[in-house]
RNA sequence: GCCCGCUUAGCUCAGUGGUAGAGCACACGCUUCACACGCGUGGGGUCGUAGGUUCAAGUCCUACAGCGGGCACCA
């Protein structure tokens, strides 16, 4: 059989794919079971003008390792696969594309501008969708969704519709986030923070009836006190005590303002009296309202001064305005002082425009009510559970406690319309349809808002919109909804993971989702988060795809701590040693394929185990441990724990013990019953680990098992019968546990002992590779003798040794010897004629007395501690117990050896 | 300001109260008939600091330091 030495993923990675979507074995229906268990995930739907980073692969890794683990286990498994239409994005890279024809969106005007996104969807909206394919994720195509399709859209309306039928939305006038580069308000939520160094001007207010005296205020923003209509203080603070109720001439504006007492002011901070603008910041929008001061807009969308803001200053940009005002309050006198000052700044979190914070007519919803249920699951019954669970459950519950209205409305063109309608009145109807609204205003001319829902807004009802939801009949929300599993990233806890919650209590009752796994971060190789915007090193998977091949990268992500919730730096050292794992693992199906003729999956070890040789008792047991351990860490999320078991398994256990123990009758020139046996063994060991191996490294383990002698059809899990063979249907390994044999792997732990300690011996005397050695091991004739005895061929082989002698005791070794002793009492030497160094082997026999006496000493001094034997439980004294006397007889044979140095 | 996380080998990171681990890097030796993307052997750690609990602490508790993150209406 012709098989390259290298591993080429690209082959593989082209052809199966595309099989597998062909075969529909993504799909649920691939299950004939019908009473089988349901297992489902909804894709955190990516923004349609996304392309793949880091952040998804290590999700998509993640969700398709659930998937295909689940649908191995014989589970109706359907991971829902759809994308957003990501409202402000989508609209600024199609205006982005008007521009370079020399048109604006209003130019076209609403409707065809929004054809326009449309065919731009169209033409470019798939491209992070392709690229899940490359990746393997094992989604439903056949249920794909956009947010916008018209049954998701009317999922949309129906939960606005019904939520303000209940008063949870509503539409008013109030401070809102404004970003005057987009045009629209934004929710808290999609406005970052940022601390800022600024100043701290001083102003000074004249006090109205008195010639001296002013009251001075602090301030990071000059430019708003022309919408100044209040100052306010502290109730009880003692300097301004005289002064509540008198009156201000705020300056440059001939306007007098009152003062007032407020408890919001801290006394501490600045001059403890503070200018109100009940327009233009959130704290003085508050005191305005217990107050009753008027609002003076004068900063408008743009954020431009307006007219209010008196003629000088109308038509000025807000940071011009600031320095007209600082500079008018200097030539006034009235410019106390400027001091540095780091302080808050609010900005776009998608242009970083600073956020204008603007009194506008807008909707909400009333989150508080909606979250009830949900802070009561998550108080009661820890529920979601959340992986890791600290911090997130605190910081989500944190979040739901303290919920503030939800700024619903954007003045984008792209996105779900607001269904609500106006007669020429202005009277409001809000309803499913314009029909609705036009019976419920009982006239025909009315007029739609402009306003599009954020985007968020569809998101949160993504798992049960994608599942039917409203169709109440829907067969998918029956049977797949709630799902087990949400796979996501930390910044969309508030932003939807809260909401879905939210949407799923209120409309169907069931949390939408068991298990909320929080991936951490992948960084670039600095430690700085992999950005487009912000300078960094940031890796695109597809590129790592290319040189690595994509189940190196997908076993890398998984492997790595982001995956159980830790940031972590992205090396490419990392991927390219699973890579090499993977050329490890193409290697050793390749010298099995090479010696297959007569071998078949599943034969091999028949009868009854304790009829097997050792190597095969021990790679059983082995084999059945790591399926054990594989399927505990998938289940518990702990992806890393499950590769690395893998790893270990394949390559330190199957490659380079069971293989070379194997070889010589794997390999044997005669094609006997005992050749076929051993060369079933093996493949049937390959087998299973590449069906373990499956849910990481799709490609390759498809590639190989398709080559296996003996699988097919019928190697398929039996509810996937009739299917294609596939690799991805069949049953995932299950642990037998009566195959897990404590004592087949003490054993070979003995047989691996001894034969490094031999290795070790050849490398420390220079012996060439291909010389071979004669061994003496005294073991005794029972236990380990007889372990070693049944072990010959495979020790000599993989010692190199010519000659292995069995002896009562090491009495009568030749002087000329190497010599070690092991665990469990054997000893073993290996003569040397002539190339004994007598003063370096005492050197190295003495090392090795004083390394074990060391221990010995450490053993000796707990076991002499009364409170030890005391306290500590008895099985854990009587191993220090037992180890302590194997220290010791290993020390007795070592100073014997030293003795017979001595000649 | 409040809350949280991290600190273990040269690097990146695992680690469940009971013998400190992996990958990479490093050193030495290997054209051993699956694989040099490999094989064999080896060196390398007072587990951030100081206390405490415990028979026993990298692991639990407290404080501190350094780094990182989240939340917050102190102008």
């Amino acid at each position: 059989m012709e098989i390259p030495k290298t591993y080429d993923p690209r082959q593989a990675e082209e052809q199966h794919y595309a099989r597998w979507e062909r075969a529909g074995c993504f799909a649920p229906e691939a299950n004939r079971d019908e009473s089988a268990p349901v297992y489902s995930i909804v894709i955190p739907p990516p923004n349609v003008t996304g392309s793949l980073h880091m952040g998804h692969a290590l999700q998509h890794t993640i969700m398709d390792v659930l998937a295909r683990y689940h649908r191995m286990r014989g589970k109706r498994t359907l991971w829902v696969i759809g994308t957003d239409h990501a409202g402000i994005s989508t609209q600024i890279v199609v205006e982005r594309e008007l521009k370079k024809e020399g048109l604006s969106r209003h130019d076209l005007g609403r409707e065809k501008f929004i054809e326009r996104v449309w065919e731009w969807k169209q033409r470019s909206g798939g491209r992070i969708t392709e690229q899940m394919r490359r990746e393997g994720a094992s989604v439903d195509w056949s249920r794909e969704r956009f947010t916008m399709d018209d049954d998701l859209s009317r999922a949309v309306r129906e939960f606005f519709v019904r939520c303000h039928d209940e008063g949870l939305i509503y539409r008013g006038e109030r401070l809102i986030n404004w970003c005057p580069k987009d045009q629209t308000a934004l929710s808290d939520l999609e406005v970052d923070k940022e601390t800022q160094k600024g100043q701290l001007w001083h102003l000074q207010y004249p006090v109205k009836g008195s010639d001296e005296r002013r009251v001075t205020v602090a301030t990071t923003r000059p430019e708003t006190m022309l919408g100044d209509t209040a100052v306010a203080v502290n109730p009880d603070d003692e300097r301004y005590q005289d002064l509540i109720g008198a009156t201000l001439m705020l300056p440059l504006t001939g306007r007098e303002i009152p003062i007032v007492a407020d408890a919001a002011v801290d006394p501490a901070f600045g001059t403890g009296a503070v200018k109100v603008t009940p327009a233009h910041d959130p704290t003085d929008y508050e005191i305005g309202e217990r107050h009753n001061l008027p609002q003076i807009v004068v900063i408008d969308k743009h954020a431009r001064m307006t007219e209010a803001a008196g003629a000088e200053f109308a038509g000025l940009d807000r940071y011009e305005a600031r320095e007209k005002v600082v500079q008018k309050f200097e030539e006034l006198g009235l410019l106390e002082r400027v001091a540095d000052y780091e302080g808050a700044v609010s900005r776009c979190d998608r242009c970083r425009t600073v956020i204008e914070p603007l009194i506008s007519l807008q909707w909400f919803c009333k989150q508080r009510e909606l979250a009830e249920k949900g802070l009561e699951l998550i108080r009661e019954r820890h529920e979601p559970h959340f992986v890791p669970e600290v911090p997130w459950e605190k910081v989500y519950t944190d979040w739901l406690e303290g919920l503030h209205d939800w700024t619903l409305s954007r003045q984008l063109w792209w996105g779900h319309r607001i269904p609500a309608w106006y007669d020429e009145e202005g009277n409001v109807y809000v309803a499913r349809s314009e029909e609705d609204a036009r019976v419920a205003a009982g006239a025909d001319k009315l007029t739609q808002d402009p306003d599009v829902l954020d985007t968020w807004f569809s998101s949160a009802l993504w798992p049960i919109s994608t599942l039917g939801w409203p169709e109440e009949t829907s067969a998918d929300l029956k049977t797949f909804y709630p799902t087990d599993v949400l796979v996501t990233a930390r910044e969309i806890i508030f932003l939807w993971v809260s909401r879905m919650v939210m949407t799923g209590t209120k409309f169907i009752g069931p949390l939408p989702f068991r298990d909320v796994v929080i991936t951490g971060l992948v960084l670039d190789k600095h430690g700085k988060k992999m950005s487009k915007s912000k300078p960094s090193d940031a890796v695109d998977p597809m590129d790592v795809f290319e040189k690595y091949g994509v189940d190196a990268t997908r076993i890398t992500l998984a492997s790595s701590p982001a995956s159980t919730g830790t940031d972590s730096r992205w090396r490419d050292e990392q991927v390219e040693s699973y890579r090499n794992f993977a050329n490890k693992i193409w290697n050793a199906a390749r010298f099995c394929l090479m010696n297959s003729e007569g071998a078949q999956v599943g034969k091999g070890f028949e009868g009854d185990p304790s009829g097997w040789a050792l190597h095969d008792r021990w790679i059983m047991s082995e084999l059945n441990r790591t399926a054990r351990e594989v399927s505990r860490a998938v289940e518990g999320y702990q992806f890393h724990e499950a590769v690395y078991s893998l790893y270990h398994f394949f390559w330190d256990d199957f490659c380079d013990w069971y293989i070379e123990l194997t070889k010589q009758d794997v390999t044997a020139s005669e094609p006997t019953p005992a050749r076929d046996a051993a060369r079933s063994r093996v493949v049937t060991v390959l087998e299973t680990a590449l069906r373990l191996l499956h849910p990481f490294m799709p490609f390759i383990t498809e590639e190989l098992w398709q080559r296996l002698p003996g699988v097919g059809a019928d190697s398929l899990h039996p509810a996937y019968r009739g299917m294609e063979p596939t690799v991805m249907l069949t049953e995932y390994p299950r642990a037998d546990e009566s195959l897990i044999d404590e004592r087949a792997e003490s054993e070979m732990r003995a047989v691996i002992e001894l034969v490094s300690r031999v290795r070790n011996i050849r490398t420390e005397l220079n012996v060439k590779p291909s010389e071979e050695v004669r061994l003496i091991i005294s073991a005794g004739g029972d236990g380990l003798g007889r372990v070693f005895d049944a072990s010959l061929p495979q020790i000599k082989r993989l010692v190199r040794a010519s000659e292995v002698s069995f002896k009562e005791s090491m009495a009568d070794a030749p002087r000329a010897s190497a010599r070690a002793a092991l665990a469990g009492g054997a000893e073993l030497a290996v003569p040397f004629e002539g190339l004994i160094d007598f003063g370096q082997e005492t050197a190295r026999l003495g090392k090795e007395i004083e390394k074990l006496s060391k221990e010995l000493e450490r053993l000796e001094a707990q076991l002499a501690n009364p409170q030890f034997v005391e306290r500590a439980p008895a099985e854990k004294v009587e191993e220090l117990r037992q180890r302590s006397e194997d220290i010791r007889q290993r020390i007795v044979a070592l100073e014997q050896m030293l003795e017979a140095l001595k000649g």
